[in-house]
DNA sequence: TAAGGATCCATTGACGCCCATAAAATTCCA
DNA sequence: TGGAATTTTATGGGCGTCAATGGATCCTTA
């Protein structure tokens, strides 16, 4: 496995901590999130959304591109900087595969008890579970008027809609 | 053997268990669904049917695919992530080829006793059998007008018509 | 020394893996 | 071609391992 997938809801215990869901700790290996013997994170405030973007190497990566393809010293480049770099938080894995999630991320994220983790391929997002559910039915929605482009190139299935 | 067809009726056993037909099994294989050693299919709610929606590295690429077309950090991208990746599951098949169905799915196809599995040629459906019943009827229905309108097979049949 | 982290340990429930059995399909042979 | 032998499938159950979670201990630092 080589992408975030799925979702998984876990507890926050007592002590902040929360378990990172096995599947994603085994994609997080794999890229190489770890630098020597530090095992962390990259976490932030997703920009459009009460939630939070997280992610291995290949997410930071993808930050530096972006930044990249804009030119120094614009203003642009300035702001998207502070807002991508700025609120980064590297969060580090215990043995157990947990992380604590720092107040200002808690807060932007408007998690408490639990929280879900969401597979997003690249990356995945963090949620509290309850906002989650409405964000998911919007998804839905969204994917429905882009569903020609899954059945693009064939004649419409008789499968997908009244199969059988 | 290269696409999924026909219909197979399994049961769910105590503990949530349930065989993939040997046929879709096969298919999976040539399909290269396994990556290494793990062994899954892509499982995920219909869009617009009370079934699930499932496939082998094939339907993984598909998604993939859709999505790589999108720019990075559009609002649409991560809507459609959220909707394809989000609620898709790996599940694993285990010694036997079976594989077990998680709550969310369960409660998204009404499943309880035992599933109906679908061919569909690229990918698969899971049913809850009676439901899946009446879809069939349906669509045999379907099929029957759409003969009349045309004609097809048999020359049509000349006075009687009960449809009214 | 108190507070907050970080590491380690323990419990439990779910899941993966193995084997057993019965039914069905397929092969083999007379 | 008929029927017996063998292989494949579907299904049930036991058991060990691992993930998620809660709690204790140690370590650092103010």
């Amino acid at each position: 496995m080589d992408r975030f997938v799925s979702t998984f809801t876990n507890k926050i215990d007592a002590k902040g901590r929360v378990s990172v869901p096995a599947s994603f700790r085994a994609v997080l290996e794999r890229d190489g999130f770890a630098s020597g013997d530090v095992r962390g994170i990259y976490c932030y405030p997703s920009l459009d959304a009460p939630a939070l973007d997280a992610g291995g190497e290949r997410l930071a990566k993808k930050i530096d591109g972006l930044l990249s393809g804009l030119p120094d010293y614009s203003d642009e480049r300035d702001e998207l900087s502070v807002a991508l770099y700025g609120d980064v938080q590297v969060l580090s894995i215990d043995g157990d595969g947990r992380i604590v999630l720092p107040e200002g991320l808690r807060t932007h994220a408007g998690v408490s008890g639990s929280v879900t983790f969401v597979g997003l391929g690249d990356k995945f997002q963090i949620w509290e579970p309850a906002r989650f559910e409405e964000r998911r039915k919007l998804a839905r929605d969204k994917v429905h008027q882009h569903r020609r482009l899954f059945g693009a190139g064939r004649p419409p299935p008789s499968g997908e809609s009244e199969s059988g």
